[in-house]
DNA sequence: CAATCTGGTCTTAAAATAGAACTAGAATTC
DNA sequence: GAATTCTAGTTCTATTTTAAGACCAGATTG
């Protein structure tokens, strides 16, 4: 009576994306996988979260084509969990969440990490979407185009 | 022994986020409301969520500051939820869900919806990061700097 | 003013989570 | 090379969260 429900047949893609990562802990070991975290212990010990709990979100990520595994790159018999392109393909996602997260959930002097351009040292600017036509977007010049729903 | 934990003070603004917004249901709230949903009735319509959750989902959401109610549009007596401006900086979080969505999650012929610009009609191109040269950014080219945790 | 619609609350059963105890194989130390 | 410790899990249980339905009060409609 309380099977989480799915939306993977909404026929939008971010219901179907959220099905996929939209857990309370997948985003999370994802923007670790980003920060160069690679084993078992160093996402649990970032992370803060029980054993079973990763053991199965990194099943179900690996299974999902998110993560994949690989030889442990220290030479010893361990493995380790690096992002697939698919899962990499989330950087934006993580980007556009820390942004919005600085912008409105800290005080002006409250410490927090910060995302920097490697090249420059500078900080990364504000995300921006653009039409076709090079103008910039916000919500109120888009609108979504339902499909049928099943 | 098993309430969900926080990230709020893990310094690190996308965990902050995520503790906000990152539950099961809110960002499917959240788009709901960018396509124009805006009665308690619509979201259950359209979500399939259970009442009492889509109940505690908005008192939440309000409380955070990411809803508002205002009084019906329709003249009615009852009330509807909107968007504030909090809110809606959520655009782009969900933009980049909805594009990894597509990009990763569908089939070439798979029906869904699509997101366009209102004024072309021409679907929206994909985000794209920038640094402060001009340069784009991939996952590769940025780096997070730590702050020590509290 | 009777029926129905809207927007909830309350209750219950199932599932997910947190946390701890346990385990097996790998690595390290003695 | 035996004992010890580390790593990466699995299993177990208590608690919380979720889903789903019954119930309810006030607003709206016929």
């Amino acid at each position: 009576m309380a099977k989480r429900v799915s939306h993977w047949n909404d026929g939008c893609p971010v219901a179907r994306a959220l099905d996929v990562i939209g857990d309370w802990w997948s985003l999370l070991i994802i923007r670790d996988a980003f920060d160069g975290v690679r084993r078992f212990g160093e996402f649990q010990n970032s992370l803060g979260i029980a054993k079973g709990m990763l053991a199965t979100r990194l099943r179900d990520l690996t299974e999902r084509g998110i993560l994949k595994t690989a030889p442990a790159s220290d030479g010893t018999a361990y493995r380790e969990y690096v992002l697939t392109k698919k899962g990499s393909g989330l950087f934006l996602v993580i980007v556009a969440l820390r942004q919005w997260g600085e912008e409105h959930l800290y005080t002006a002097n409250e410490p927090r990490s910060s995302m920097i351009d490697r090249e420059t040292r500078a900080p990364v600017p504000r995300l921006e979407l653009h039409g076709k036509n090079g103008r910039r977007l916000t919500w109120r010049d888009t609108e979504v185009l339902k499909v049928v729903r099943k």
